[in-house]
RNA sequence: GGGCGAUUAGCUCAGUUGGUUCAGAGCACCUCGUUUACACCGAGGGGGUCGGGGGUUCGAAUCCCUCAUCGCCCACCA
């Protein structure tokens, strides 16, 4: 067999996606076995793969590759979310682009240019996913725009509109001006910005008097339909009942009072706006206001704003308040930082805005998904547990969901509006279905389904996506079938804290009021991938690397273990390419490994050495204590400390000790018992190493002998757990810290490895020669004397009581040896000297539990041994 | 404004109920080394009064208080 000299990944890692592929190791069935299942969180449909992509999916298909190891059956759900607002705002761009204007194009051509698009370009992203090694099952692909997902998406509409949880409403709702739609609460990020605080003279009507109020926006003055002051304020108590003039427009409006006013603030009185404030809104509907609406759907003032109708807010508020100043109305400004929403998708400043809407009532819904993870019996456990406490507040406060948008492509609002009243309308899955119910509720049976007017807007894309985990298998229009009943609820999912309730929370919702229990078991929720600097990655500043390079260059193993190496659940991830060449040259080093073994030539006649033997025996106790940390570490979504478990047992454990331990002479062969334990070893090792890294280990795997499709590494079967021999374990420690000891003096004496040694032990541990044949090998020490004195002239160290000397007499710097002597002397005594002042305090040994001062007891006695060898040494030393 | 979390070696982070895996890991760093699997290497080594201060305790990285800095989430004060 030739084996090349470099590992190359990226004809190595096609080679087996595609065989992978080929086989269908990635789908699964329903069958006798139990399954094990994660849905993607799916990117949106026209997205590129980005760093957090690749942690994410790495995770995901480290947890399934694992369980499929583990006999589970294993299904990865992928698919793409069609994602409204941002997908939307491409296709309106693009046929700008094209010039072509969203408003010229009728409902239906517009999104046969969005569907052309998204068939072009959308999917990209599950291309990349397939170079990480993403073992998903292709053939399940699903996209949230389905027809069988759209059909789910308003059966659930209708069916909570008849339950009553979904209601039309006219509420202040927040207006995103650029994409023109609604958003919901969680939509809208709230950023602070400094901007100031004008103050403006207002006129009472029939007097001198004037009255100051400040505001941050005095464009709105247009729509200004009251003043507010509070009752119990002095200073104003001469106005009440009076009437003020808005500026510019003179208006006249009232003065109310009401106690919302904080005295405090500004001037203590305020300038009411109900179409363009909440509190405003408020306050109107108490004292019965008139609400003027100012603006435009785009943000830009209508005819209310008179002569600046047309302008842009921003622009308007620029110009009125220069207006005002030359008027003499702007008494005068304050810096002043408030917090502004912005739109979470197309970064615009919100503008509250009263509108009809459709809203979800959340809070009986809630309630299960409460309990669920949160209450008495955890049926959802959260990764890290710091983000139940934010789970928590969110779903105790939580409020309507404003599920409306008013765009054209997502799922259309299934309301069918009969006449122009507000609640002439009837909810339905069909036209046809609507037709009957209109005709049942106006007890008209003449009217026809072109008498029917559909509600234009779409459903938020939360409102598809809420029904992933259920309408992958069909569980919302075939609740009872076999798939869903097989495969829900999932088992892991994975994701971003900064989806926890976009997403998140509502699945375990609908996963309750639609299943009657929980979409997944544990969430595990990873950080942000920032860089070196703790910056996010982000296109503005460039500097997020492009994943599909990362891959070419370190292979997609590399890449993987890069990512996860350090990256805990729930930390940010400071991404930097170094630890992608960590990964890269972690599988240059198996592959090295592997090619040392696989060059050996293999006799039969010989006999396993005893160094061999003792090594393996050590190899399969250490490699069961590794399986047992990586277990637990995995049952703690600990995963960068399950790969460090297994770097540490491949690089280490296997790499440096057993295979130098089992290493024939040089251009010797090996005997056979000895090959077969070290490629079963490897086999095993490789068995715990795929999920991480899928591509190096499948091709080893190949490479050690033949295998039929069957025997792939990918469906291979888990290393069983065995008992770890604690004992073995513990004296290989001891062993290797003798080696590492011979080393040191050899090192620090000159003395080549080739040159061998004579090593005396004085053993007062009474410790086992198990070992020594190991010892001599790796020490290169032609003998190991066991003696019952020190031996003089001789170089030693010491572990524990035990002593070790290295003869050498003439070599010996008698000066240097007893100064290093002395040292350690040195230390040992202060040492002692803090465990015997412990010792000696009367309410330690009074109080402390008896195991601990038995410690202390063994710690004195080591001590004061360790201290008569060191002093006779220095002694014979002269 | 409210809440949550963090602060341990140059960097990224472990450290379960206070006491033998208690000061750790990986990377980086330093020294030496081409002994034919691997320089994408090997062997050896240095490095932290656990953010500051106070307290509880025989004993604190770990529990309590306080201050400082950073991060995240939530919130309608013009």
């Amino acid at each position: 067999m030739n084996i090349p000299a470099k590992y190359s990944p990226v004809e190595v890692e096609k080679k087996w996606y595609d065989y992978w592929m080929k086989h269908n190791y990635f789908h699964s069935e329903p069958n006798e076995k139990e399954a094990y299942t994660i849905v993607i969180p799916p990117p949106n449909v026209t997205g590129v793969l980005h760093m957090g992509h690749m942690l994410n999916n790495t995770i995901q298909d480290v947890l399934i590759r694992r369980a499929r190891l583990k006999g589970y059956n294993a299904c990865w759900v992928p698919g793409t979310d069609h994602a409204s607002i941002a997908t939307e705002a491409k296709v309106v761009a693009k046929l700008k682009n094209e010039g072509i204007d969203k408003a010229d194009l009728t409902r239906e051509e517009f999104l046969a240019h969005a569907f052309d698009w998204k068939n072009e370009y959308g999917g990209k992203i599950l291309e990349q996913l397939k170079k990480l090694g993403a073992s998903c099952d292709w053939d399940r692909t699903k996209f949230t725009m389905d027809p069988e997902m759209s059909e789910s998406v308003i059966k659930v509409f209708v069916d909570l509109y008849n339950k009553g949880f979904i209601y039309r409403g006219y509420r202040m709702v927040n207006w995103d001006p650029e994409a023109k739609t609604t958003l919901s609460d969680e939509e809208v990020i709230h950023e602070e910005r400094q901007g100031n605080l004008y103050y403006l003279e207002y006129k009472i009507e029939g007097s001198n008097d004037t009255l100051t109020i400040a505001t941050t926006r005095p464009e709105t003055i247009f729509g200004d339909t009251a003043i507010c002051i509070n009752p119990n304020d002095e200073r104003f108590a001469h106005l009440k009942g009076k009437k003020a003039i808005v500026p510019l427009c003179n208006r006249v409006i009232p003065i109310i009072e009401d106690e919302y006013v904080d005295i405090e603030f500004g001037t203590g009185c305020l300038k009411v706006t109900p179409a363009h404030d909440e509190n405003d809104k408020n306050l109107g509907d108490k004292h019965q206001l008139e609400v003027i609406d100012i603006f435009n759907d785009d943000a830009s003032l209508n005819s209310f704003g008179l002569y600046y109708e047309g302008k842009d807010r921003f622009v308007a508020r620029k110009e009125v308040v220069k207006e005002l100043e030359s008027k003499g109305v702007l008494v005068k400004t304050e810096v002043h930082t408030n917090k502004v929403g912005t739109s979470e998708r197309t970064k615009a400043v919100i503008e509250p805005r009263l509108s009809d809407q459709w809203f979800l009532k959340m809070k009986d819904l809630a309630k299960p998904a409460i309990d669920a993870v949160l209450g008495e019996n955890t049926e959802i456990n959260l990764y890290p547990k710091k983000f139940e406490n934010t789970y928590r507040y969110w779903m105790e406060n939580v409020r309507d969901w404003n599920i409306s948008r008013q765009l054209w492509w997502g799922q259309q609002i299934p309301a069918y509006f009969y006449g122009e009243g507000k609640e002439d309308f009837v909810v339905a899955e069909s036209r046809e279905e609507a037709v009957k119910l209109a005709q049942e509720k106006t007890n008209n049976t003449s009217l026809l389904v072109s008498d029917l007017r559909q509600d234009e807007d779409v459903l938020d894309t939360w409102f598809s996506s809420w029904l992933w985990p259920m309408s992958v298998f069909d569980g919302i229009r075939n609740p009872e079938n076999e798939e869903i009943n097989y495969y829900y609820p999932t088992n892991d999912l994975v994701t971003g804290p900064d989806i926890l309730f976009f997403w998140v929370a509502r699945m375990i919702i609908a996963g309750y009021e639609y299943k009657g229990e929980k979409p997944f078991k544990n969430v595990y929720l990873t950080g942000l991938v920032r860089d070196k600097q703790r910056r996010k990655m982000s296109k503005q500043l460039g500097n997020s690397p492009d994943a599909l390079k990362l891959i070419e260059d370190y292979g997609a193993d590399g890449v993987r273990v890069g990512l996860l190496l350090s990256s805990a659940a729930g930390n940010d991830l400071m991404f930097d390419e170094d630890l992608c060449q960590q990964g890269k040259g972690f599988a240059n080093k198996i592959w090295n490994a592997f090619r040392l073994i696989t060059g050996w030539e293999v006799d039969a006649t010989i006999e396993q050495p005893k160094a061999a033997e003792i090594g393996l025996e050590w190899y399969e106790s250490k490699f069961q204590k590794a399986l047992d940390e990586i277990e637990d570490h995995f049952s703690k979504y600990r995963l960068s400390d399950a790969l460090m478990a297994i770097y540490k047992l491949i690089m280490d454990d296997f790499s440096s000790w057993l295979l130098e331990i089992v290493k024939p002479a040089y251009q010797q062969p090996i005997d056979a018992k000895t090959y077969d334990t070290v490629i079963s070893i490897l086999e095993n090792n490789l068995k715990v190493l795929h999920p991480f890294m899928p591509f190096l280990t499948e091709e080893i795997w190949h490479y050690i002998s033949e295998r039929s499709p069957e025997e792939a590494l990918i469906i291979a079967k888990y290393p069983k757990a065995n008992n770890v021999d604690t004992a073995i374990v513990n004296d290989f420690k001891v062993a290797s810290e003798v080696i590492s000891g011979i080393r040191a003096i050899r090192k620090d004496k000159n003395i080549a490895f080739k040159n061998s040694i004579e090593l005396s032990v004085l053993n007062n541990e009474k410790l086992n020669s198990n070992f020594d044949a190991v010892i001599e090998k790796l020490g290169n020490a032609s003998t190991i004397n066991y003696v019952d004195a020190k031996v003089e002239g001789a170089l030693s160290f010491r572990i524990k009581s035990n002593e070790y000397f290295i003869p050498f007499g003439e070599n010996i710097d008698v000066a240097a040896e007893k100064g290093k002597l002395e040292e350690e002397l040195k230390y040992i005594k202060g040492f002692l000297i803090s465990v015997q002042k412990k010792l000696s305090n009367e309410r330690f040994v009074n109080n402390a539990p008896e195991q601990v001062i038995a410690n202390e007891r063994k710690k004195e006695a080591d001590a004061l041994a360790k201290i008569e060898t060191l002093e006779t040494s220095l002694k014979s030393l002269g």
